[in-house]
DNA sequence: AATTAGCACTCTCTATCGGAGAGTGCTAAT
DNA sequence: ATTAGCACTCTCCGATAGAGAGTGCTAATT
């Protein structure tokens, strides 16, 4: 219908800025006298108009000022935003951060989460795939009291998985390392696969059936475990809360299980970029009216997961998309590192 | 001063009551309508008066009502509360959940705060043995790669602790092993404190860092393995967090790391009972004005804690405090059964 | 001596009003 | 195509007023 034109164009844009900043509604005065379009509040008037009609600004009465619709939104991010450049500082400062705590993918990543949330202000979210890969490193079978053995597997990304059991007859931390001992010498470098197959092929192991839970336990899955949520007091803090009543919704809403299903639908819905923006109701996605989410996948392939931001509608894409893609990449490469390690095992430096 | 008359207590009872229940200030017309004292208004002013000069009521305005200062509620705490029995109902359906979970006390605690926490309408939390006491039963030394080594600790509670260590020289697996073996030998049994002396009197033992490293991982806080927390959520919606200042500050308060030092040192200051409640800004106490805590021990001793509600002052403690010693009762109970009965849940029976 | 009726007083709450200010939409002039 | 001008709408803020609730005090009653 009609056009985006450049002047236009260049009026939507500064709606946007304006409004994400500030979270007041914009009006013609103010674009007429502190932008650089030299034109009259009347003038602008009229674009706002074709805007409005167009469907990409609204107001929200009669007299206020305009802000932009969720198409928008759109509009600006897919044509119109400036992506704010990551100041050396800021890289400096997240590094600092990063570099303490590298040790492991457990440690990295809710360091991630923390620092991505208080730097944008919003809600930080990171999920990971489980590797089918992992391979047990060591075996432990510790005696916690009479009748409750502890056992403890330790993987090759550093994992720790832990199960109570209870053998019978009773057998004492002297018994306890001898079994453990064995099973390390039979399983110690091998995968969840290839343990269940060994204990398909063969029947003649004495510890079938605690070979059989280890392998069990390498893969199993703890949602909470493999997903860090931070922020949560930082979003809310967002004028779009301010009252107790959206405030409560909004922490619903922030339900980390919730969330954790909605990142990963949306980084896995056929269409393949790195990196999505999702603003407002979308019909393809269960977002909801008034939330957005910038996501970013990270790997490298044994390595996988979502690294998102999530927020009101009115967030500062500009700002959270370099930094969202920035820890991404910085994670990808952070995990590089550590499997590179593992496989110069034993050639140190 | 003045003595705490029949009538009077009464009066204080039914103001405490009715101000939990509705949150408004009550009016002495009300009670002497509404309850069976069969006086005047003048005479429960008379009364109002007394109760406030003796610092058991005070108004917010004028022309309000009366509502409890914290020692009000304390007063009514010790002396007048009736303990709103558990129905059988109520006790039928809370055992019905808690035995679908029932694996280990790592699954217990969680689901138990969680009822709790609805159950009462406020925030739910349970600690887990202070960590002093603990013995640590079992280190492993595990080479990750090249120059990372895993520490992993085993507590006597079953509780695993790991940090990621960078040892030079590097040392195979073989070597770590031998180092984890004379490691044991020395500390096994041992609390971080009694390691601590221990490094501290001798120096001559080839690991000193280590076993310095090892003694502070013991006792490192590490909430999210120790304490459970929940109903922030269902808290948040009293109406004393109606604006977004106090709701944002009430987030701040229910912080996990602040709640699990505070109930943990509520529940160890020389007193010994096994119940407490803690209301409002208590001198020896580090809680915060307009907040309150219902505490208790659970046990048996091989496995303790401390479970326990915080909310506003305006709580209603009568409700709360036989539930939360009847949960407290419920978890040693089960603890002690599940050391008892534990099954190696092997894939084959 | 304890209780109560009566009453003036205080304070909150709500609704209403009016004016200032901001911003718009439209029309006509440039 | 742009803009000046202007009437109109709507919000925001403060002032005002009245209703309602509850109290404190005094004097009367039991």
């Amino acid at each position: 219908m009609n056009t985006l034109t450049e002047r236009r164009a260049a009026i939507l844009s500064l709606v946007v800025d304006e409004y994400i900043r500030t979270a007041v509604p914009v009006s013609s005065k103010f674009l007429a006298d502190m932008s650089g379009l030299s034109v009259s509040p009347a003038t602008v008037r009229n674009e706002f108009a074709l805007l409005e009609a167009n469907g990409l600004l609204t107001h929200p009465h009669t007299s206020g000022g305009r802000i932009p619709t969720e198409n928008g939104y759109r509009t600006y991010v897919e044509q119109l935003m400036f992506e704010e450049p990551i100041v050396e500082e800021e890289r400096i400062t997240v590094e600092h951060q990063l570099h303490q705590a590298a040790g492991s993918v457990d440690e990295l990543l809710p360091l991630v989460s923390t620092i991505l949330a208080s730097w944008v202000g919003n809600v930080a979210i990171i999920t990971r795939r489980a590797e089918q890969k992992r391979e047990l490193l060591q075996v432990q079978l510790v005696d916690i009291s009479g009748d409750t053995t502890l056992l403890v597997c330790v993987l090759d990304d550093g994992t720790v998985k832990k199960k109570f059991l209870t053998i019978y007859p009773y057998l004492n931390q002297t018994l306890l390392n001898q079994h453990a001992n064995a099973l390390n010498e039979l399983l110690a470098g091998l995968t969840s696969l290839e343990i269940k197959s060994l204990v398909k092929s063969s029947t003649d192991f004495e510890l079938l059936d605690l070979i059989s839970v280890i392998a069990d336990l390498i893969v199993e899955e703890n949602m909470s475990e493999n997903t860090y949520l931070d922020g949560i007091e930082v979003a809310l803090q967002q004028p779009e809360f301010s009252d107790q009543e959206s405030m409560l919704e909004a922490m619903g809403y922030l339900s980390i299980y919730r969330l954790e299903r909605l990142i990963n639908s949306v980084m896995t819905d056929g269409r393949d970029p790195s990196t999505r923006i999702v603003i407002g109701r979308d019909d393809d996605e269960n977002i909801s009216t008034g939330w957005s989410i910038v996501a970013s996948k990270y790997g490298p392939d044994t390595n996988t997961g979502v690294i998102a931001v999530v927020g009101p509608t009115r967030m500062a894409y500009g700002y959270v998309l370099p930094r969202v893609r920035y820890l991404a990449g910085l994670i990808t490469q952070l995990n590089r590192d550590l499997s590179r390690k593992n496989i110069l095992d034993g050639s140190n430096d």
